[in-house]
DNA sequence: TGAATAGTGTCTGTTAGACACTATTCA
DNA sequence: TGAATAGTGTCTAACAGACACTATTCA
């Protein structure tokens, strides 16, 4: 007889708001684990592709429906008893967005991720493991940008990364790096209006999925 | 109702022999896909952990029972009809495999995987990503290593650079690198007997996960 | 000896990081 | 004007790739 096992998509949605990472989750109100932090998820359907139960998941459940998230697939988490109650077989997804409106669920919420000591299940390990990753795909993708809104000045995109890396970057030779990598980045000509200092310029993403060359964060 | 699921782990398991590299596979002898080449794989039981259910299907189903091998999750496949009788989700496995005696199941054998052109299911797919991760693998892990035996020269290394990445590599650049490479190779102090040239050193695996620098394959 | 493979040294162009310097705004 | 941020240029050390050269074996 072939084992027949309840799979869950989670999600682990990141955004860089204010000077911090955050992601989105939110508080159980129920055993097991009350009142600890989770990140979004459901049981995926028995015709439903993965890919399409995380958008489900991520307009459903975590209230962001039609937000501009990028969404891959991350890991799977398996070990038999990360659900007290019954085992659970997650397919966890990792969503990168920009700073974007609260989302339509009044139990979800955005939480810095230095905030979040108690998780719920494995969701901690999940949630760092898609930390790592998000900051390995700027090192060489164009993903940066999808934290960032559609227009956006370099200086956004290294606030990205510096907070996704945890240390801060040399403005100028970002600023070197970013604007020559091929099709990363496509100048609107507009300019921001600041306070006290010189306007930026505005740009959008380019067509660029991965960067030439790479943004490498080896050592300095 | 939470729908339950049938969850397989396939295994990719790649080795370099002779000039190519070779994936693990058997050829079907019942529908569907009866004829085409398959990768080894199992469902997981009730109350197995992943790692261990690909484990198992290493030693019993690719016949290969404690066998050096590298194994770590690769990615999870799940589109509904990617099985005709019945929906199964797979969760892959990417193995690394020194040049092993066959396996001792008889229905298994080593392929190379140019040769792979009829495989059932979504394997073909899977096997690609799997080497495209291998590909990915050796340029900032050592498990370069893995696919060499335990003593091994540095021509013996570069090889399965060369095979894996499919290009050619400078053999004194190369030499220079992978030894400069902190912890990647320890000498054994012994050389090989060859014929008509300079007997190579014979290295073990060092100690390192992560090469630095690492290796990179970026044009050249 | 020559062919073959192992291993070292050197050169050149590119790049990362440090940082001086200019540009453009607001107060 | 000074403070602040944007953006450019320059220097240096490290590194990748090309390749000359030496070392050690077999036939």
């Amino acid at each position: 007889m072939v084992p027949r096992i309840p799979v869950s998509v989670d999600l682990v949605v990141l955004t860089v708001r204010g000077q911090q990472l955050n992601a989105l989750v939110w508080r159980r109100d129920r055993p097991p684990y009350q009142g600890c932090w989770a990140l979004s998820g459901g049981f995926i359907q028995l015709e439903e592709d993965l890919p399409a139960a995380a958008a489900r998941v991520l307009a459903e459940r975590a209230g962001m429906p039609g937000a501009p998230v990028h969404l891959e697939q991350l890991r799977t988490y398996g070990y038999p008893d990360r659900d007290p109650r019954q085992r659970v077989l997650s397919v966890a997804y990792l969503g990168l967005a920009p700073d974007l409106p609260a989302p339509t669920e009044a139990h979800m919420s955005w939480q810095p991720v230095a905030s979040l000591r108690d998780m719920a299940f494995d969701h901690r390990r999940i949630m760092f493991d898609g930390i790592e990753r998000a900051g390995a795909k700027l090192e060489y993708t164009s993903l940066g940008a999808a934290f960032c809104p559609a227009e956006f000045t370099v200086a956004d995109l290294r606030r990205v990364y510096e907070i996704v890396w945890g240390r801060s970057l040399d403005p100028r030779n970002f600023h070197r790096k970013v604007t020559k990598a091929e099709g990363f980045l496509v100048p609107t000509g507009r300019t921001t209006t600041r306070d006290g200092g010189r306007p930026a310029m505005l740009y959008r993403r380019g067509p660029a999925e991965w960067l030439h060359p790479p943004m490498l964060r080896l050592g300095g």
